[in-house]
DNA sequence: TCTGGGGTCCTCGTGCCT
DNA sequence: TCTGAGGCACGAGGACCC
């Protein structure tokens, strides 16, 4: 039985294991020991997540699903269920709660908790157990002295596994790890780094500091730290958001700028949604535009005045993509709202100016929004889109 | 062979202001 | 009045993460 974690800093790492697929062996026992794999095998859509069965197939996170239907045949290809997803996600934090009030959530499906002064191994444990006996999926969880060594250590115990890897231990831990395991180092990173001879993080730690700031430039100073095992982040439950988007991939490229406006209304109508239920304005919209041979560009716009309407966002990323004019076929769009800010941050005035008139019409376009679950009211370029979609599916 | 969606952070170029 | 440096905000793009 190892020491228990108290004299240090004490991070436990939680991941849930392959979430997605595992909630819907969960609901549907007929799938188990299956090959799940989340995601739809026709169109563009790539996998979410899949079983540990798919993955003997050579089945993965983020591959095209066309490439993992032809990989796997056989598999149970499933539409992703986000909101069953977040049911099960809110209950598994409701778990976390009862062991430490400073947790920081990454994704839907992991955390940081911060255990310091207790048996981080005690409570690893104990979460992992009550995750399996209350909702039915196995967690693995990392135990360390830092973030990102816990987040490494309960990556080489998946699945369903709990490790703990001491400060003692952590150089010899990540020493032999290939460096693409440090976060930050992506497949560009790692390929430079490939052609330079370095695989390990053993490898990269002693290269020179010099080096380091030739190869990161002011990332130098953080792979330098992480290699050493030195990393001081503490666990932080909440961060301001500072953005909010939505894009979209169309089934078949759109050439037509007519068209195009159609779905920026859409996209333009649900980010101002997003922001006023967040009860946030915006001051800089952008739209993203990605070609048919995937070459993307952005162009963005920032205001004077900050807004959350449908109209003045819609009319900004109009504005936007009238100047971009796009001449090839366009695959993807998209509509950022950045530059965020709360609602009521703006100075109250001696005299209050008048406020914007879609301030007030947006306001009732929620309300109907709420009431019937989707939008009831749509700008004119919307209506238009979604005519034609209905013309198309008949 | 085909590459989603929603984010964050970093770098670099440019223009403006002092 | 001109010029250059430095700071800053903005815009665009890229890399990365889950």
């Amino acid at each position: 039985m190892v020491a228990p974690e108290t004299d240090y800093r004490c991070i436990i790492h939680i991941d849930a294991d392959a979430f997605f697929a595992s909630v819907e062996q969960r609901d549907n026992p007929d799938l188990k020991g299956k090959p799940v794999i989340i995601g739809f095998p026709h169109g563009r859509g790539v996998v979410s997540t899949c079983s540990y069965e798919a993955r003997v197939y050579g089945v993965r996170s983020a591959m095209p699903a066309v490439q993992a239907y032809r990989l796997c045949p056989n598999g149970i290809f499933i539409k992703p269920r986000m909101e069953r997803y977040k049911q099960v996600s809110d209950a598994m934090f409701d778990i976390f709660d009862r062991y430490s009030p400073v947790i920081e959530k990454l994704s839907i499906d992991e955390a940081f908790i911060d255990a310091s002064g207790e048996d981080g191994v005690q409570i690893a444990a104990a979460i992992r157990r009550d995750v399996k006996h209350e909702l039915g999926i196995t967690v693995s969880a990392g135990v360390s002295y830092c973030k990102f060594v816990a987040k490494l250590a309960s990556d080489s115990c998946k699945p369903d596994g709990l490790r703990r890897v001491s400060r003692e231990e952590a150089q010899s831990f990540l020493d032999n790890l290939p460096v693409s395991r440090l976060p930050g180092i992506g497949p560009k990173t790692k390929s430079k780094l490939d052609t330079l001879g370095i695989s390990t993080i053993g490898a990269l730690r002693q290269m020179p500091e010099t080096w380091f700031v030739r190869v990161f430039g002011k990332s130098a100073k953080r792979f330098q730290d992480m290699a050493r095992g030195i990393d001081n982040e503490p666990v932080t439950p909440w961060r301001e958001p500072k953005s909010v988007s939505e894009e979209n991939t169309f089934e078949k490229d759109i050439d037509s700028t007519e068209a195009l406006k159609g779905h920026l209304a859409i996209l333009a109508q649900n980010v101002a949604f997003r922001l006023r239920k967040a009860r946030l304005k915006c001051r800089t919209v952008g739209i993203k535009i990605r070609f048919h041979n995937f070459s993307t560009i952005t162009r963005e716009h920032t205001l004077s005045e900050p807004v959350s309407s449908d109209a003045e966002i819609f009319h900004e990323a109009k504005a936007l993509l009238e100047a971009a004019a796009p001449e090839k076929p366009v695959r993807l769009l998209g509509v950022t709202a950045k530059g965020l800010v709360p609602e009521t941050s703006r100075q109250a005035p001696l005299f209050e100016p008048p406020e914007s008139p879609w301030d007030d019409i947006s306001r009732s376009m929620d309300r109907l929004r709420n009431k019937y679950g989707k939008p009831v009211v749509l700008l004119g370029s919307c209506l238009r889109s979604r005519t034609e979609k209905e013309q198309d599916t008949g």
